[in-house]
RNA sequence: GGAGGGGUGCCCGAGUGGUUAAAGGGGACGGGCUGUAAACCCGUUGGCUUAGCCUACGUUGGUUCGAAUCCAACCCCCUCCA
């Protein structure tokens, strides 16, 4: 039967849910009053990219319906490293490391949660709170005794790697127990009830789910989001520079709502339903839009992916610098660019320099490739003589100088403005 | 500790003395077609002061006119044995 709860008919709906431990009694508890629900999150970057944005939203989410979300950072899981579907061990990470990482991810989450005291309001806590104190003989006799070893083996996350016969260290075999724990002391400390988390994350989560049954006699409960892929089944999030971040200084907000705009046309639908917060029968029109027509919901996927993300103005920019640079053929402010010498610009500088300077290219030989196979363009003017100068005359009337590597990837170059002390 | 197998470019993977910056595939980038989509076709894919030079096949030495390819030592991984 449908979910009768605001929170898991939202989230049926949007194609959030993928298993659910007991999803009738979780409705039922959530129909009855406020639960408290936590995802995890590893602290191996410093940044999260959209690989965690359905867990944030989840938590958005739940935040909205007037639950209470915890946003538990894996300070000290991280020590361990989740072997959970990897094919090998991560290398590990120094406390340092672990540290600084965290101190990012946490500026991310403030765009997304409300944190503060209030009882819907989010919380952030660091499993390493209790973890790091953990004493081995007493952990070992009071919950490793719960822990059957053969039915560890047994699980999905954990196969790959035995199957391939690549080594799992018995400190990575520690991580699912490690989470487990964490459930029962989020239990214990705040009430928390629900544990959610990535397709993945279903063993570790189960783990937690019983192991709160058989010490603490609470009905703990796990639920889980889909892997999202691409229509054409890539992952997520890859762009021509790496990965898409969240933080502002790896992905700026121009990058990040450009990969929104290129967004597949068989994922419009499913992906406003996952980014946005817009309402069922506005996607509905929008993912109805034929051919040249989706473009209009490409752009307002990108334009409320990127307002959560970076805020209202932000998006605002991108998607007029898009519009600029796009239809309108002219400039726009919020492209990357970069501040050139006057005098380096008086003596002329070699196109593909500049291309590799802008971040256009990763060298100069690829710039030159670039130049060679005619995708670099100068004013919109491809340039035809790999050895071709850039000077003053290049600049326009505006003073700046406009590179493209492809139809997409534009910079601009701008004069310095004299720093005269 | 013993025996055997293996470490190649972003990834996978061929290559057992020269014409190998190194087959093939994937990915990525560029061009074409389009709708800043997908699919498809074509090209490119170590660096540089680019008709040349430099660096590269786990590391360090050696043999050779010449090594990713042969030898030695070392490091790391896997399998079996102890």
């Amino acid at each position: 039967m449908a979910p009768r709860s605001i929170f898991l008919r939202e989230i049926v709906q949007r194609g959030f849910l993928h298993q659910c431990t007991d999803l009738d009694t979780l409705d039922a508890e959530m129909k009855a009053g406020r639960v408290t629900a936590y995802i995890g999150f590893d602290c191996t970057a410093d940044s999260l990219h959209v690989g965690s944005l359905v867990p944030i939203m989840m938590l958005r989410w739940l935040q909205k319906c007037g639950h209470k979300p915890i946003v538990l950072m894996g300070g000290g899981t991280t020590k361990v490293g989740d072997p959970s579907f990897r094919d090998e061990a991560r290398k590990l990470l120094s406390v340092e490391e672990i540290a600084s990482n965290m101190a990012g991810i946490k500026q991310v989450f403030s765009q997304f949660l409300t944190f503060g005291d209030g009882p819907s309001d989010a919380i952030m806590i660091d499993n390493a709170a209790w973890l790091d104190e953990l004493n081995y003989m007493s952990f070992l006799r009071d919950y490793g005794r719960h822990f059957s070893v053969n039915r560890m083996l047994g699980f999905e996350s954990v196969k790959l790697r035995l199957e391939r016969e690549q080594p799992l260290s018995f400190l990575e075999f520690n991580y699912m127990i490690l989470q487990a724990y964490d459930f029962v002391e989020l239990s214990r400390r705040h009430g928390c009830i629900l544990q959610m988390g990535g397709s993945d994350q279903w063993g570790n989560i189960v783990n937690g789910v019983e192991l709160g049954r058989r010490t603490e006699q609470v009905n703990l409960f796990g639920l889980t989001t889909p892997l999202i892929t691409t229509s054409s089944g890539a992952k997520m999030g890859k762009t021509a520079a790496g990965a898409l971040w969240l933080n502002e200084d790896r992905v700026s907000p121009y990058d990040y709502w450009q990969y929104w705009r290129n967004t597949d046309d068989g994922d419009v639908g499913r992906f406003l339903r996952l980014f946005t917060e817009l309402p069922e029968e506005e996607i509905f029109r929008l993912e109805s839009l034929k051919d040249a027509e989706i473009n209009e919901a490409k752009k307002v996927l990108a334009d409320e992916a990127t307002k959560m993300c970076h805020g209202a103005a932000a998006a605002e920019a991108a998607a007029q610098t898009a519009r600029q640079t796009f239809e309108e053929g002219s400039l726009g402010a919020d492209l990357p660019s970069i501040e050139i010498a006057r005098a380096r610009l008086d003596e002329g500088v070699p196109a593909y320099e500049l291309l590799r300077e802008a971040g256009l290219a990763a060298s100069t030989g690829e710039a030159r490739r670039l130049i060679k196979g005619g995708g670099a363009r100068l004013n919109d003017v491809p340039i035809s003589d790999e050895a071709r100068k850039v000077g003053p005359n290049d600049l326009s009337e505006t003073g700046v100088i406009k590179l493209s590597a492809g139809k997409k990837r534009h910079a601009l170059v701008r004069v310095q403005t004299s720093a005269m002390t």
